[in-house]
DNA sequence: TTGAAAGCGGTACCAC
DNA sequence: GTGGTACCGCTTTCAA
């Protein structure tokens, strides 16, 4: 492999020269710059990206710590942020953090010690002083939470709105009782959701009722032990909302063991619109997360803030919108 | 951030030294081993990666490329790898190749001015002649393609048995006309599923019939198309095997579209496992496809060949297994 | 066992 | 505009 001496060599140029033309930074004659470019093509050369690295203290490469490498939702964002970034000659290291303190404070130091010039995370196990501590060390940029003091490093999802539209459509179908299956409520935009699922109520003059609230565990087996539990309250409703899709899918398929038609006899809504809510059946209405979009714009922080890309914008509120399909029916 | 000239300072040894004691390479005598380690505990040293790179010419990092980041199957692998890898201090750089010849060149490009010490690859657009060309520059292992000349590089599976077994199944079932959609052909591993099932309907004694057979696109339109293909012959036939997941759940709602009843009518079989097989109505079966675990092989490869870990053992052929549910039933 | 020093392949500042 | 050169932080002979 030809390295920069050996093109400045056969150029008879200095090493200098041949450093300004690979990075265009300052002015070089014309001449001077095509019996550089002429030697480059000759000997085939290519930049070590390790020595530019080392000289320059750039890495350019960004570090991304999902939950889980798996799993649709994560697949959107991080196609995102690979699409973004590696337009612009960047690299992306991904790690998983599966949504434990240590393993992702693990994943994270991981990260730092390969020298990543900024770090896009989707996290929800540390808390929001360490994130704020992170920040003064090394370039962050939060997916998914909103972290009070570094507002303009987060990238989030109107979660509220979300649930409000949720609830909303069912309430436009002429629905009366809604019952609400939730995400764990230690979790912010779970709490979000729900805030928008009452709003939702409350402007059409209904009272939120606890006894069709479950908190469920945003997995499948949850959404059908949610179920099952409103089922045997026999408190009588017509539709239920679900804080993700997952739990969705538990729902009709514990509606559906109990000889309830979707949506005939229940409305099932979901939240998040993964892939899967096109595959079930029937298929599942839902809100759409934008998390492909959310990735690359997460990327496109990283272009601004971080590799001088000044004129774009970045935008750090999504709106969520929905996705009606074949569980809901009007009342 | 703390040097290793600091350390040495502080330890009052050389450079050399401290640099033995990181990489416990030689012997280096226990009280000034000591030293060393206190001197870095006290400044909190880090080594520098990107350095360590440099001057070792081993960037510690592989790059990864898949057809798509996104799609639960390259997840499972891509989570597969990057957790075999991290365990040892490895990292993993992805990229997308998106099916297309020169994206993926250009992907893989990429990886190597990365300076990647070994590539994974999942590809389909590239040629043979490509790969093995390639694998003399640098360290390739190509994930479910074998490539005849580098076969201790390939990780495979044995598709020919998956689709054996998925028609056998049938075939136990008492299913005595199976319909099967199958992949785009120019594809091997499509090949190879048809090939095994034609061998589990010769070994019935049973003919393969062209008028139950259609190409589909891997894609749920294109099972959709393929079953509605298979309908309109009136060529009866009580069972569909299909060469994927996703085609299988378009000829599902085809099927149901046509006010058929799954499985009472008629049964489907998918292949893959992924993750939307789970939430199918009715619950699909399939053949697993251990991507998570070949990913991690692929990842155990590189580790036994390039980091040498000698001792670790690499399988270069997988078995899919059957996974029954309730998509099909005896005839 | 330990130290000195020559790289690894670039970047960037300072002269000219 | 172009060249000289001191680093960037670590690895790895080669001697001692």
């Amino acid at each position: 492999m030809a390295t920069i001496y050996q093109v400045s060599e056969r150029a008879g140029v200095s090493l200098a020269t041949v450093s300004r033309v690979m990075n265009g930074s300052a002015k070089v004659g014309e001449a001077t710059r095509n019996k550089v470019l002429q030697a480059m093509q000759e000997l085939n050369y290519r930049p070590n990206s390790i020595a530019q690295s080392l000289a320059s203290n750039c890495s350019n490469s960004v570090g991304m710590l999902v939950s889980e490498v798996h799993g649709p939702f994560f697949g959107e964002m991080m196609s995102g942020v690979e699409n973004e970034l590696r337009s612009v000659g960047k690299h992306v290291i991904i790690a998983a953090g599966h949504s434990d303190v240590e393993s992702e404070k693990d994943a994270i130091e991981f990260l730092i010690s390969r020298k990543c010039d900024a770090l896009i995370l989707h996290v929800d196990a540390v808390s929001d002083e360490y994130l704020l501590e992170l920040n003064k060390q090394t370039p962050v940029v939060v997916l998914n939470r909103h972290v009070a003091g570094m507002d303009e490093n987060c990238i989030c999802l109107n979660n509220e709105l979300g649930g409000y539209l949720a609830t909303k459509a069912m309430l436009d179908l002429g629905h009366q009782q809604i019952a609400y299956i939730s995400g764990p409520l230690f979790k912010l935009d779970v709490r979000e959701r729900l805030a928008g699922h009452k709003r939702a109520l409350q402007e059409a003059g209904r009272a939120f009722d606890e006894g069709l609230f479950v908190e469920g565990d945003f997995h499948e087996a949850g959404g059908v032990a949610a179920m099952e539990q409103l089922l045997k309250h026999k408190q009588p409703f017509s539709a239920v909302v679900c804080a993700n899709d997952e739990m969705a899918c538990g729902a009709m398929n514990c509606a559906r063991d109990h000889q309830l038609d979707i949506p005939a006899d229940v409305s099932i809504m979901g939240f998040d619109n993964v892939i899967i809510s096109r595959y079930t059946f029937p298929h599942l209405s839902t809100i759409d997360f934008p998390a492909g979009e959310m990735g690359r714009m997460a990327a496109r922080w990283v272009r601004k803030h971080i590799y001088q890309d000044d004129k774009l914008k970045v935008q750090n509120l999504f709106e969520p919108s929905l996705v009606l399909r074949d569980s809901v029916s009007r009342r």
